[in-house]
DNA sequence: ACGCTTAGTCGAAACGCTTCGACTGCATCT
DNA sequence: AGATGCAGTCGAAGCGTTTCGACTAAGCGT
């Protein structure tokens, strides 16, 4: 490979002279310019970027901590990764991928203290999340795919699950149904302090109360034989349930088979919104599921110019704490209340 | 962040003894080596990575060139990338992340010649991939998770898809069923000489065969609405169709529909097999699909750890041309053929 | 005609490491 | 006793860039 040097003595300047050229650091005579561009071509020269790094004190890469979540590593995470790397491409970055667990904060210290990147994209973040901390402490740049409880001079995008969750709700009451139940991730995952799980359950409460209904709500791993056992069990206590609204889709299929079981039919018997699945996960579901669905290509993007205006200084060309609306996407797991026309509004506390 | 220099200043040794120390590249009295980990732990020293790099000629950063399949970017392929990264950082390497599309053979060029990455891992190889011979006039070391036609030196790790259409069909058989078709992706990407379709589909032909069976074949967009239309041309064609083999996850909702718009339920009146989906996707569905389960979690690391054998010259340590079973995991969708025990063997041409 | 700015260029010093050659003792071999 | 070898250490020359300070020549206002 041939060097900037070589470039120099082909091209007759100096080192810096090429230098300057390629990045218009200094001025440098329309001439010369072609003369040290022609010797480029001719050479096949490319920057050497880690020498670049070095003396730069910029690597021009930057990491996406994409921790295995405690739910087990689903379908729809896989969005945004890539669009998170062509992003990054298309700015001149590279995207490291680091996918050791949220709470591996040694691990985390090691990587980000070594100089190789310029910052660093966290996804998967808790209400309370450590990572914040070490990166504030170290003085790295960063930014979130996610936010926490406290988002004090912190640049985020996320989704907006309160609204989904509303959405959510306000679609199915206008379907007629009354009687909604809300199927939450597991337990230990809220107490963890998983932030679209919490949110989602806090707005459902809410949504649900203010429209004087009845809060259903069932804790539930993500495995669909949870799926089936929280649905009997949910059944069991408001046995007149028409339709449920969940943050855990991989549950669903559990919830599907109980249903199936007791010869409903979906969606004339009972109806299904998902919130936080992507259309792929969706799609693969009989019948496919409604879902509030968020825009994870967008995140991921948005996760990566944010990181990357804040590496280079740049004033932001938008907010710097972003949530976004997960448009409601209709399929076919919801419908309109059983019997809908002969009882709307009954419903008892 | 201190340096090496500081280091060797408070340990009052020279710069090039505390690389030895922490390389172990040459030998080092034991007092000494005392005496610098003892100033390395004082400073919070780190090594830094790009220094590091560019003196070495080393950069322990690999590549992971993900291209977003042409059929979509599907929820099986995440299991591949967290694995990688893993398996990457527990030898002391960085995995990058490309995503751009298979056929950006400039893009390609341009991020491997800046000296960045050590070596690449190619993921959805062809049976003629461009990439190959990229690599190869570039000089730079590589692995394939998957496989060309032509495996000359190459060093790859696959699933042997081969064997797990011929594993699925005689499990079929072993059901009873005679009349088994296969639902492949669609066409074009036959014809781009994608290597699991292409060799699924051409060992079911020749397993069919074999057992003095029809080869009922059709290709098939990875939609369910394709999906639909697909399964009813089959059964057109042969309407004493018992059984599916698929390569094409994303279809089969829309088979299930078609499916159950007839009346007929699954497994009891017809079985589904697919091949290469993951745990996640089959479990997705309803019923939970049998499936051909490929190891990708193994696969990725596999690719990993070939690659970086090559990059560190070392003898390797496995086989360099890996096939890896997928074992038949049974579930929901597979079943006896109906009314198998009344009419064992008889089918017609 | 004077100093002052500015465009255009050069040389050299970083950046933080690895690695080569050379040096000093001291133990070992013949 | 002399040669040989090895453990242990040092200094300096890279690796391929960026960037700083300095220099020259030309253009400008007064």
């Amino acid at each position: 490979m041939s060097t900037m040097a070589d470039v120099a003595k082909l091209a007759n300047v100096s080192l810096s002279t090429v230098s300057y050229a390629l990045n218009g650091t200094r001025p440098i005579s329309e001439e010369t310019r072609q003369r040290i561009f022609a010797a480029m071509k001719t050479l096949g020269y490319r920057p050497h970027a880690l020498a670049r790094a070095l003396a730069s004190k910029r690597s021009h890469i930057i990491a996406l901590h994409f921790p295995t979540p405690e739910r087990g590593v689903g379908p729809t995470e896989i969005e945004f990764v890539s669009s998170a790397s062509n992003t990054a491409i298309q700015h001149g970055y590279q995207l490291l991928l680091w996918s050791f667990e949220v709470h591996d904060l040694e691990s985390l210290r090691q990587l980000t203290q070594q100089g190789l990147v310029d910052g660093v994209v966290a996804m998967e973040v808790h209400l309370h999340d450590d990572r914040i901390n070490l990166f504030q402490e170290i003085g790295l740049p960063f930014s979130l795919i996610g936010h926490p409880a406290d988002t004090t001079d912190l640049w985020y995008v996320d989704t907006d699950f309160e609204q989904a969750a509303c959405e959510a709700i306000s679609y199915l009451i206008s379907l007629g149904h009354t009687q909604i139940a809300f199927l939450n991730q597991s337990q230990s995952i809220i107490e963890a302090g998983y932030g679209p799980a919490v949110r989602a359950q806090a707005s459902f409460a809410w949504a649900m109360q203010k429209a004087g209904l009845e809060n259903a709500q069932r804790f539930c791993s993500a495995t669909p034989a949870e799926g089936y056992a929280a649905f009997d069990d949910l059944l069991a206590e408001w046995p007149e349930l028409t339709a449920l609204v969940s943050i855990n889709d991989r549950a669903i299929p559990g919830v599907i088979q109980a249903i199936t079981d007791r010869h409903w039919r979906i969606p004339d018997d009972f109806s299904i919104v998902v919130l936080g699945s992507s259309a792929a996960v969706a799609e693969l579901m009989f019948p496919a599921l409604t879902t509030a669905q968020p825009l994870n290509a967008e995140l991921g993007r948005l996760g990566v110019e944010l990181l990357i205006q804040q590496i280079e200084g740049q004033e932001p060309n938008q907010e710097t704490q972003l949530l976004l609306r997960s448009p409601l996407v209709i399929r076919g797991s919801s419908g309109p209340r059983r019997g809908v026309l002969a009882s709307t509004g009954e419903h008892s506390v």
